[in-house]
RNA sequence: GUGGGCGUAGCUCAGUUGGUUAGAGCGCCAGGUUGUGGUCCUGGAGGCCGGGGGUUCGAGACCCCUCGUCCACCCCA
């Protein structure tokens, strides 16, 4: 056993893996650009009072979040999301509106492991500061659907709802926790927890006991102010203008305290386990003011890398992508010829691995099998004293002399 | 944070009611093939049986603790 291994809920992402992890990126990144997002790259860390000023009725940053003390002395964490740090530069640079950026990076919370749920953990996000149309909800909504067709994934679902403004919200959250205090006896213990905490969340119980009480509680659209309903409104129209089809949950309410009218959620049905959101996100119209700007309207969502890609495994697409080399140099002289032309073929524009150590030229051939090369280049004393290359292509059980100077012009025809 | 399952070779896993030097398949290395991979054959390397303590003449197996991992709850991506 290795004397060390990865911290809990940490892991390395190893090929074939990795590659597509950054094609997954390359993806989203090339969806938002289409929409005139701006790539932006917070620090991992903050002061934690930036994160603070998510609620403190939110779980990620009252129990999950890893702060420590650094040598200066100052009370810093590691982000929990990257809405608050987002929202934190838009404070700090003061940019023109609307601000619209997109991000790609690791999160931390401190959780207790289990399949699609790291304490580090990728998300990719886009945030729009500074508009309040309620085409831009429908635009960053269309934007991760379009994302997730990118991706090939056919079975995602949009819940949508919405919570109100500030007002709405928390008269519903006194309206709730009147209700849910009535039925109190009824509720499971964790809900009554719950309660106290954040009455809004109770809604979101999976708990049997739970649900026939929780199908009885109020609507939010009972409280709901006729500006907030317009605007809701105005944003189911936009979505039906784009053919993007979406169920209404009156009881979906997220994690995260700062959310304000539209909310909304992506889950995938293909996945059967605990965790099926992959991704969220919603208005945020509050976050900037309490983070110390002007009163500043905000959208944005974020996609849980880990989770969309068991999606996609469950759905059977977005393969990793091809990385291998084209040519594979096998030199059962001295190693030095490999050396030479390996030089030369990445100069000039192929992808090219050799073996090391001069081993025996079946063991050679072996590396360049697994290497996944297209092409073997063989090079023994024969084609040093003719100045000539045996190519062969792998798979074929065929090959052929090349003469040196032809080589790339040769490849170039084979690899095309 | 709570509850449960599981930790044996690089990987996937066997290992009988506790009984000698702990096994298989795959992978890796070498040879069969002094210039050839992907098939085949032969051989080899590689294990503090997660860690610590206990029971026993004897523990990979049983008990306790601990760490890790998986699953569910909680929470969320």
């Amino acid at each position: 056993m290795p004397d060390f291994k990865t911290s809990p809920g940490t892991r390395d992402i190893l090929a074939p893996h990795s590659a597509r992890w950054r094609a997954f990126q390359e993806v989203f990144a090339k969806t938002v650009e289409s929409a005139g997002y701006n790539y932006i790259i917070p620090p991992m860390f903050e002061d934690l009072d930036v994160f603070l000023r998510l609620g403190e009725a939110t779980e990620v940053v009252t129990k999950e979040m890893y702060d420590f003390h650094d040598k200066g002395g100052r009370h810093v964490a590691l982000r929990p999301e990257q809405t608050a740090s987002v929202c934190r530069a838009f404070v700090e640079h003061r940019p023109v509106t609307p601000w619209k950026v997109w991000y790609s990076g690791p999160n931390f919370r401190y959780e207790k492991p289990q399949q699609g749920r790291y304490r580090q953990f990728d998300q990719v996000g886009i945030e729009a500061l500074g508009v309040d149309d309620a085409f831009l909800d429908a635009e960053v909504i269309a934007l991760a659907s379009m994302f997730y067709s990118a991706l090939g994934l056919n079975h995602v679902e949009l819940s949508i709802n919405t919570l109100g403004d500030g007002g709405d919200r928390e008269a519903y959250s006194n309206l709730l926790a009147k209700y849910f205090s009535k039925h109190e006896s009824s509720l499971t213990a964790e809900s009554k927890a719950t309660l106290t905490r954040n009455p809004l969340r109770v809604l979101d119980s999976k708990r049997e006991p739970d649900q026939e009480i929780i199908a009885g509680a109020p609507a939010i659209r009972e409280s709901i102010s006729k500006q907030s309903a317009d605007h809701f409104a105005a944003v189911l129209s936009a979505l039906d203008a784009l053919n993007i089809s979406y169920k209404i949950n009156d009881r979906l309410v997220r994690g995260l305290d700062y959310y304000r009218r539209t909310t909304f959620e992506f889950v995938s049905t293909a996945l059967d386990a605990a965790h099926t959101a992959i991704g969220g996100g919603g208005r945020y119209d509050g976050l900037v003011e309490a983070l110390g700007g002007p009163a500043t309207s905000g959208i944005g969502f974020a996609l849980g890398l880990d989770r969309t890609l068991l999606a996609c495994d469950a759905e059977g697409v977005f393969a990793a992508p091809q990385t291998d080399v084209d040519v594979f140099v096998v030199d059962t002289v001295d190693g030095t010829h490999a050396h030479d032309l390996c030089h030369q073929l990445r100069a000039n524009g192929f992808s090219a691995d050799r073996a090391y150590d001069l081993r025996s030229i079946k063991a050679q051939m072996k590396s360049a099998d697994r290497s996944g090369a297209r092409v073997a280049l063989i090079i023994g004393s024969d084609e040093v004293a003719n100045s000539t290359i045996m190519l062969r292509p792998m798979g074929s059980g065929e090959q052929y002399v090349v003469s040196r100077k032809d080589i790339f012009n040769e490849l170039k025809k084979v690899l095309k």
